[in-house]
DNA sequence: AACATAAAAGACAACGTTGTTAAAAATAAA
DNA sequence: TTTATTTTTAACAACGTTGTCTTTTATGTT
């Protein structure tokens, strides 16, 4: 490949007023400037990055960490979300997608602290605990969507009580007086913090809780979960009569729809429908749209990509809100 | 950060040396490899990466440039397939989303020279043509998913014709007389060549063509596109009388479902649905669940970083088959 | 015109590695 | 034991940049 040096001699200056050009130095006559530029256009010069790097003390790279688990769309947003900020201050991000057997963190990792990243934002599909490598302890690291036990890590998480404060408050405000937590398996935290926030709402709004029902449709260890969304809705529709139903992820709703209308109950109208995830295609194709809590996987990224940028040192552990997706279901 | 040479001091031998333990080079005698492991593991010593990339000539990188449009799920699978590969062969993958307006597959693609990749796989998320930006010339390109007018760059994409005929004479063999097909946007590559491959089907078997229905359920321009799956389900089912309708994608079916539901008609008993695509979460969600024509996103970013890693130049146009996931829709 | 000063360009070391070649040490052969 | 040969280690250049310092050139002032 054509080097500095080439270019210089191509331009009849020294290679060092090359560097200057390329790095956009003002104290470089424009004259010169104009004789460089044109000698790497002919030559079609590309800077070395790896040659600069040997140089320069920092990288410009941030690292990306991905649980393989990845595979529900939305979480996409986590990566979008960190590489946004990373363009907008001319730093990239390397991500690379783990994989329990096949390519651990530990490797993944040790590769980025190779290429000198100057911040590793470690991701989880859904919120949950997760056992890091020693090694992350050698750059600084973020986790996104999940937390672990070494409280030396910062993380950014979904604020799941709010959410289902949120939701619950709204669909009370909205004039529903009996409503059904179609929850997720209760051993996942957003299970747990999610049947808090619900019954917060209740209690802020002063309604008993004798008009609320809170179920899990999942069942068993991570991984391999029993769902019986079908069964529960039918159940609870008989037995708990209630005007409104939340749906612990889209999916569940989906199932929750050809459940009702099979019974002859029109969601929106018989009965209010409303959700966890905003998990892309899915709301809006169910009719009426779904409404749903949108969890903030963009915002987490980019807080995290942020929090690495500023050189942050704090501990914290920050929850960032979901939003209210208002559609037709309620 | 810590150097070879330290390491090298640290050790008491030269620094030559321990650049040879740590490439794994057999000429050390056993006794110094040890020594020098040892102050590496001591020092907490980490090669770095662009020093060496100075000096040798592979960067041992390839990059992946992703369309952002990358939203749908199983898309990621063309990201896996590249970066399983890589994995075997030592390799790293660069991912980088792009998108019109913010990051441009320009500036991806001169980032990545910059890096020396050694060969760049541009993927799109659905099957269509694109206008790759100059520079990609300059490195070993291959398109995944999509193709280009121009014919130097080589490509991978799935066989739409294939798929087509592959599920419609599954249709036929398993006794199904009268097929619906409500195709995606006939503007699109993948609608055009399946409505070849249905007709392909249905000559193969010598069945008339009276017996089927071909029909788009998505209009307008790409990217601002109108469906009218429901409508259209509920039209053929009354006028063209089908006893199996096949989905240009699985949303369409999930709708089809609501809407024989809504009809009194049971999916996989009164009716068959085959669909394509295998949209993560989607055909086992559906009760019962789809069977649906698999697309090879895997196996294409596979092949794609096969093809570069073995420095291939043949300006091949490759087809990868779908596969038929048979579950209980017919 | 002479000088002081500021602007621009160049020379050269340095970065942390690997490649090459030479030297030293270990081993085998005589 | 000496010599020849092989194995192992070391010395030093090289990679393509950027950082630092010096020199040259241009500009302004008297």
């Amino acid at each position: 490949m054509v080097t500095i040096k080439q270019v210089a001699s191509h331009a009849g200056v020294s290679f060092k007023t090359v560097s200057r050009v390329v790095n956009n130095d003002p104290t470089v006559k424009s004259a010169n400037r104009e004789k460089v530029l044109q000698s790497i256009q002919a030559l079609g010069y590309r800077p070395n990055r790896a040659a600069s790097l040997t140089r320069r003390k920092k990288s410009g790279i941030f690292g990306f960490i991905a649980d393989d688990l990845l595979k529900v769309p939305y979480t996409f947003d986590l990566i979008r979300g960190a590489q946004q900020v990373a363009w907008e201050n001319n730093k990239e991000l390397m991500v690379l997608n783990v994989n329990e057997d096949r390519y651990t963190a530990e490797k993944a990792a040790q590769n980025l602290i190779e290429h000198r990243v100057e911040g590793i934002i470690y991701a989880a599909m859904y919120h949950h605990e997760v056992v890091l490598p020693d090694i992350l302890q050698e750059c600084p690291t973020i986790l996104a969507n999940c937390f672990c036990k070494n409280p030396r890590f910062p993380s950014i998480v979904p604020d799941e009580i709010q959410a289902a404060e949120t939701v619950t408050l709204s669909l009370i405000d909205a004039g529903y007086k009996k409503i059904a937590f179609m929850n997720l398996n209760e051993l996942i935290i957003a299970a747990q913090d999610r049947k808090k926030g619900v019954i917060n709402a209740f209690n802020r709004r002063g309604v008993s809780l004798e008009n609320l029902h809170i179920e899990p449709v999942f069942y068993g260890p991570a991984g391999q979960e029993v769902s019986c969304s079908r069964e529960v809705t039918a159940k609870i529709v008989h037995e708990f009569k209630p005007d409104a139903i939340i749906c612990g992820q889209d999916p569940i709703a989906v199932e929750a729809y050809f459940v009702l209308q099979s019974m002859g109950l029109q969601v929106g109208k018989d009965i209010g429908i409303a959700s966890f995830d905003d998990w892309d295609t899915i709301p809006t194709l169910l009719q009426p749209a779904l409404s749903t809590m949108a969890l903030p996987h963009f915002e987490m990224g980019a807080w995290a990509l942020e929090y690495l940028l500023n050189g942050r040192e704090d501990k914290v552990h920050e929850k960032l809100p979901f939003t209210l997706v208002k559609r037709g279901s309620y």
